[in-house]
DNA sequence: TCAATATGATTTCGAGTAGCAATCATGGTC
DNA sequence: GACCATGATTGCTACTCGAAATCATATTGA
């Protein structure tokens, strides 16, 4: 595969995009590995809210998202506890404080100006987008991270009419609707 | 303005894939904002390689970019000379062995994930992000450090048949037709 | 049963980076 | 020639990262 010219222009402006926003995003006294962790648990089910798992998202080890953690924790973002199941594992959420956070998150105006940019294509866009991360990630051989009901051990209404109607296969667990549209450290895709 | 849910699955993936290029990048004994060093010196005309231009690209502060510069020195992939004009001004110039880092740049194989991605639309999506990089710099009020040829002060043919064929109205001074498609500090988009 | 091993998380340590403010050097102005 | 502006660097402090060591809790298998 050889990159256009295009494309590399285009992963230029990504790159350059994404500074821009990392650096507005220091101002609020959270650093861009604090941000990113701050989004990925507002994005994850329970299953994946763990350390374990934000060390692979972030492509960063554990003993950084450690402290990366402990330092939200104490100003207050997040909450750990320990999982009541296994006590190596530790579970987090976020505090009210980091959902007011995530209202004023920097991304969002990247996303204003994504809109903006793309006049009307903002569907053709994100597809692109899409498709490139999926390349990414064929190629680094790591988790896709994506939501629940894309899996391939994602059960749809298993439990038909219960107030946690679908199921996981593969935790051999029940899912809420709100979980199946979270992202999921176990995610796989649909075999082709 | 109000994003769009394709707008912030953009934001998303554009902060994603940037991310997973900057943890590839470390491995190669740079760090990110000294790979975004090289990348602006080896893009920059001769009036943009400097510190402060530096600086004022990545949105950092010359004292940060002082240190990655001295870093980069150290490391034998750039070579500072004091301006033979301006004794207080830095020029700065690619070695070697930075243009060979440069053709492993994983950037360039971003280029190529989103090649993949974009499945012939290539063209739409760097638009797009162009014109999301435009908004961001109207609503941030930095430096476009856009292609000369596209500033206001570009004259071309300003001097036709010599060597450098162009002229820079803002600078004064005669740019041959690399210069002109580099990118500049000083660049200013045409009035409208 | 209980050692050996695997796993999740944290801590320690050293290298490096960031920003801010002070400083140095040079250039331009009145 | 005093004064201020500008480009660059450096001292300082705080913080971040990754690698390796450590701790605690499962899990496995003899």
């Amino acid at each position: 595969m050889v990159a256009s010219l295009d494309a590399l222009e285009a992963a230029r402006l990504v790159e350059r995009l994404a500074r821009l926003v990392r650096m507005r995003a220091l101002k609020g006294g959270l650093n861009p590995a604090q941000w990113e962790a701050l989004r990925y648990l507002a994005r994850a089910n329970r299953f994946s809210r763990t350390p374990a798992a934000i060390a692979e998202y972030l492509a960063s080890t554990r003993g950084t998202v450690s402290r990366t953690l402990a330092s939200l924790e104490e100003k207050g973002y997040v909450a750990r506890r320990a999982d009541s199941e296994d006590g190596r594992s530790v579970n987090l959420a976020l505090t009210r404080k980091a959902m007011d956070a995530l209202k004023r998150d920097p991304l969002l105006t990247l996303a204003e100006d994504l809109e903006a940019g793309a006049r009307g294509r903002m569907g053709d866009m994100a597809a692109g987008l899409k498709g490139a991360l999926k390349a990414a990630i064929a190629r680094n051989g790591t988790r896709a991270f994506d939501a629940c009901f894309s899996c391939r051990h994602f059960r749809k209404d298993a439990h038909a009419g219960a107030a946690m109607p679908h199921h996981c296969g593969l935790l051999d667990a029940p899912l809420s609707d709100s979980d199946s549209r979270a992202i999921c450290v176990e995610q796989e895709p649909m075999r082709a």
